[in-house]
DNA sequence: CGCTGTCTTGACAGCGTTGTCAATTTATAA
DNA sequence: TTATAAATTGACAACGCTGTCAAGACAGCG
């Protein structure tokens, strides 16, 4: 099949005038090696173009260098900024990624893991949301010693290594900025109840009325979950009310845009009779008409962070847990001053 | 690291009484195996719930179960609904995808992809548009005899496995869907030109043109670039046209977004004063006002071929041709009648 | 200078498969 | 029935690397 035979570490050993072990070990960065050992080494492995044989690695050292990405998300942009973020830094890290879609619904969803985990035999995972609200998940994760990193999971664990922004924080500025430009009777539409990271985006927008001396009205609080449709339902409900609201802050692009269009339907217009706001900052967005503020997440950032404590966790390297990821707000023309 | 032994092909010999190579024939369904041994070792494996060690298959036997899948897609909506098709069938077939993002103008592009290859040792790629019109890029894989397919390439080599759908033809419906509405100045807006594939959509439109005794104005042709902005500026420049369009179909959605935006902003509405189509069905045609006329390949299916197909030539099996990919019209409120 | 302890290096046995080739069994023909 | 061909099976050596352990080199000390 494949007839051209690959450099092996024995051609950089016999190049290098050293053992095979030797040269294993400076590929694998042990200590204990000379520095001029090193050199020799590295200038050997240049010179060959050689390039470790994965699978033989695999083999002999029992750990894998495959971590596995999982996702279960209605929204591909979200998803494909994510894994653009992961797919960099690995590949950069020689580290292999399995992607895998699957279903947080399914009943199966454990054992559907666990088979994908023994057949690929991947050593570590990130979770997107909603699969990083999946308390089974993650303790059978745990009980089976699989490593992982959650995108964004509802509530952050003690012992779970997660990546997420401000969602709290932008959710209340964008808020605030409604307060600012003279709303009073703002309303917000929650995400779906099984995205827990959602709600610290209702979060945010309670205490910023709260903060602004705006009485909180849970009639302009409705849920919605997350789909196109679901903004149109809780449009309509919107505009059934008695007392309207003269702005809308959506927990997502696509309830917004859902907003919109029965906003529109009915004849009214968007900022003049009703501010509207969204958060993600998908492509949509600026195609809406008017162009929708929102908010926006580093979402590739987040996704090469994720991949970072995975890896430094697999490798047993600690990493500063500092890095402070910010959303921020996109203003656009869907929000008037009143 | 690892501690728990996995079951190896050695306890399956041991269970079902036979030679180590006979599990090994029996797992690579090789021939000239009693019928009665298979099933002994087949009932072996079940029982242990054993699991090839693909490291060891990769080692020993020198070829990989790994293909490539690489893109560089700015609609993140195409690329994951082909990567869905892709990731279904090789997880079943026990393949594994590395998904790669690159650079189609990037010049070290060859010697990135060569990287790629040697790095992850994979056996076949996909590539999608505009990726699988690059010849330098073809060229290469065949003398490195990497096998590939190519999805929606512009030209359909004769040598080459592709997937492609019926763009010239469901263009042409679309082009006779607005003729029949009594269009007779129908606007085209071209794909980016690196993007062969579309110039098949080009075609099918100037076909039913002319098909429909309609002369092909030159000036109604104009070339866009897929982007929102491109499709902005091309809107304005029909605008411009002393002899206006009544409709306007353009290459991809993002594009008919664009010339929506500029036809709403001119203060003239869709469809009343010009119809509008577009070309994808990406999310944002129903959040368009009005939702967006245009067409639906099916990306998911064609992801499934591309995978089916090449994982054929990696096999040597033969895989019949004759699957037939239907894009299909999706008409909604962008369209009148005149 | 010799002794001890620490670095540095290498020999070699796996890791779990498949490929090769030879041995054994079974089918076919005479 | 026997000879021969074909089908079926197994023994064993790779595949390219890492882990283990022991040997050699070298420094520091009295």
């Amino acid at each position: 099949m494949n007839k051209k035979k690959q450099t092996t570490i024995h051609d950089v050993a016999e190049k290098a005038g050293v053992s095979i072990k030797t040269v294993s070990r400076v590929i694998n960065k042990e200590t204990n090696v000379r520095k001029a050992t090193i050199s020799k080494v590295q200038s050997a492995i240049q010179d060959l173009n050689y390039q470790p044989n994965v699978f033989a690695q695999s083999l002999a050292g029992g750990r894998t260098r495959i971590i596995g990405l999982i996702y279960d998300n209605p929204n591909p942009v979200y998803i494909s900024h994510i894994m653009d973020g992961v797919l960099s830094y690995c590949y950069q890290m020689e580290y292999a990624v399995i992607i895998h879609p699957c279903k947080f619904e399914d009943r199966d969803l454990l054992s559907v893991m666990s088979e994908l985990i023994k057949k690929t035999r991947l050593t570590g995972m990130i979770l997107t949301p909603p699969l990083s609200d999946s308390k089974e998940l993650l303790t059978m994760l745990d009980n089976i010693e699989i490593p992982n990193v959650l995108i964004s999971p509802g509530s952050e664990d003690i012992n779970s290594n997660c990546v997420t922004t401000n969602d709290y924080e932008s959710s209340k500025k964008m808020t605030q900025h409604m307060i600012k430009n003279g709303h009073r009777k703002i309303a917000f539409v929650k995400g779906h109840p099984d995205h827990l990271a959602v709600n610290n985006r209702a979060k945010g927008y309670i205490d910023a009325l709260e903060e602004g001396g705006i009485r909180i009205n849970n009639e302009l609080i409705i849920q919605g979950y997350n789909s196109y449709e679901s903004g149109i339902k809780c449009g309509k409900k919107l505009l059934e009310l008695k007392e309207r609201p003269t702005a809308i802050f959506a927990a997502n692009d696509e309830m917004a845009g859902g907003i919109i269009k029965v906003i529109t339907e009915a004849g009214m217009s968007i900022p003049e009779d009703f501010s509207v706001a969204g958060f993600d900052d998908t492509p949509i967005t600026q195609m809406l008409n008017p162009p929708l503020s929102t908010i926006r997440q580093p979402l590739e950032k987040m996704g090469e962070i994720a991949a970072k404590k995975l890896i430094a966790q697999l490798e047993g390297i600690t990493v500063s847990n500092d890095q402070r990821l910010e959303s921020t707000l996109v203003l656009r023309e869907s929000i008037n001053t009143i």
